[in-house]
DNA sequence: GCGGTTTAGTAAAACGGTTTAATACCCTTC
DNA sequence: GAAGGGTATTAAACCGTTTTACTAAACCGC
């Protein structure tokens, strides 16, 4: 049993495939009987237009990709990525368009972008400099960057990553620490925290302008600068590394919530009393931060916000409209319970 | 600057449209000389087959949809999904194709379908008497049911969801609670948990197979029943109705683990003294369950695991294959801190 | 130098819709 | 009664690929 089309409804109805299409796309260019007539019959063998073929036709699939470098199963191992999507999927179920996942395929961004059947991407936390931003540049894909250095003619989203990552620091000297860990993502540049780009750059200087009010620097011994996986077991093993030092840092900045998760669970397994042995904080502010115990000290971003505003800005392009915003949402310093004053 | 097409290298590099295609999916048909010139002249002017018009040829898309029966920003909600969907993901990133998310579009599950440009469908939660169900038969689509009541000659995934709830229930009435709260989905059918279907039939099932060993039922004055949004504040809101009852119930049994931390968190909130005053359990042992404070007693299910299969089975049978298995998992009580032995 | 097979390539027909340009018909209007 | 103007409808072109069926040339053994 073939796939009922066009033709076939054509025939049954005695009319023209035009006359199909503009039943269903612009009723009023036929007369009343006859659009009755079509929708009858194709209700009756149960025909609703080949997406596919409708989409080469319109040049218009009514999908957005979201891009991600990362694959699918470890993007979404950290919440907040979750939230993001949300604002993502409720905005494009307004607008009627579906969302497609874009991760590396068999490890090449590239590909993805070439095969996704997308009208355009909402690209997040691309490097600046990774050849993907070329490629996006050159097709005619539409595309918003969020988590990335803006990029001339591109609208993007970010968050003021600086001044929330400030305000933590800030925080966290203001207790008194003077022996701090900070705990990034894997950038491929272990260790070389000065090639750092776009948002863990921001939070960089955020915490180092915080730093130089207490006259410290991230050159300064005491200060740690570290890389790790962004989920759990990046934060576990971050932990073990720390935890050797001598002297051990009293608090660390962890740069995602879920990393400041696995290096609190891991230290609780360990013995050490958080926050009385060892202060944490982290970034996000994801939904689960405050159920942790005790609950997470962090940085809010709006990340639901974020994904809306994203899609936001990529219907107004595919619309045809010339934007070229480059939206900042605030953060904000969220003071729970995994932040106290260290040992004496 | 149009797009370039397969025409624009055919005749930049002076051969036929039907080179140019074999070049990129069949080069033995073709001399190495000819393969060369043909990509080095689709290298230079950056061309990459259309991928609509490809699925329109070839009647593939490499897309495959996750059918969910609520919206994007609902479903994203529970931390199951997400595990449920990073199982599909990372498979599909294997198979090197798509997941695109399907929801109901401005209301409608069925447009969705109808809409959707995928291959097969990954079909969530959706109830057997559904007339998306019918829809999807009626379409030439593959798909496979997750959490829904199989159906004949439609593989499926499932876990054991009455042997967990039994070994939950049978776990509390040990402790000695006797009056006790279930706490279910919205169903559409507030209060007729009689004319539950599927996953919350099983689990109340499991639930009643242990009630009955302590004189217990359903019916019984002690044992209530009702229903909530499955998220955070369906949790909290549940909670609220029951602390009014009198006498209170001394467990809850929520049947998802995020419904449960709501629960937790307002009855925290209102000065209860979790698990002392209430104990609470869960289901699904989503990653969360375990950092709450106390960390959730649950029964664990292999979401990611079901994500995997679920996929695993829909490619099988995008690929030909007469597949008709209905696979169940199985399930495990997890034990933590949320339950103990009732206020005497 | 002759049939037969391989090799390298192509023209044209799908795939299933939408859109453009044209036509046929009827109704006014002068 | 011819010109003009809707209105309802359609044939054909188009979207950008893949695939089928065919041809021309080269190669082969004898």
């Amino acid at each position: 049993m073939a796939r009922v089309t066009i033709k076939d409804i054509a025939e049954r109805a005695g009319v023209s495939k035009t006359a199909v299409s503009f039943a269903f796309n612009d009723p009023t260019r036929l007369s009343k009987a006859t659009v009755e007539k079509i929708l009858s019959v194709a209700e009756k063998l149960g025909y609703a237009p080949h997406p596919v073929a409708r989409g080469l036709s319109m040049r218009r699939t009514d999908v957005i990709g979201v891009l991600v470098p990362q694959d699918i199963a470890t993007v979404l191992e950290n919440p907040f990525f979750t939230q993001f999507l949300r604002g993502i999927g409720q905005v494009c179920l307004e607008e009627g368009v579906f969302v497609l996942l874009a991760a590396p395929m068999q490890g090449s961004l590239q590909d993805a972008v070439d095969r996704a059947t997308v009208d355009g991407f909402v690209v997040m936390g691309l490097g600046a400099q990774d050849p993907v931003m070329e490629l996006l540049q050159r097709r005619d894909t539409s595309f918003v960057l969020v988590d990335s250095e803006p990029l001339d003619g591109v609208p993007s989203v970010n968050v003021d990553d600086r001044a929330g990552a400030r305000a933590l620091m800030q925080y966290v000297l203001d207790r008194g620490h003077r022996r701090i860990a900070i705990l990034g993502f894997e950038s491929g540049e272990n260790g070389a925290w000065q090639r750092w780009r776009g948002t863990m750059r921001w939070r960089l200087e955020g915490y180092t302008d915080a730093l130089a009010t207490a006259g410290l620097s991230p050159e300064s011994p005491d200060v740690h600068i570290l890389e790790g996986e962004n989920n759990l077991e990046g934060g576990a093993e971050a932990f073990r590394r720390l935890w050797e030092m001598t002297p051990r840092p009293t608090a660390v900045l962890a740069m995602s919530d879920i990393m400041a998760m696995g290096v609190l669970k891991t230290a609780q397994d360990a013995g050490v009393e958080v926050p009385r042995q060892l202060s944490i904080a982290g970034y996000d502010d994801v939904p689960e931060a405050r159920f942790s115990t005790p609950p997470l000290t962090t940085v809010h971003q709006p990340s639901v916000k974020k994904g809306e505003q994203a899609v936001g800005l990529l219907v107004r392009l595919l619309a045809g409209e010339a934007v070229n915003e480059h939206i900042t949402l605030p953060t904000r310093l969220v003071v729970r319970a995994s932040v106290v004053v260290p040992p004496s």
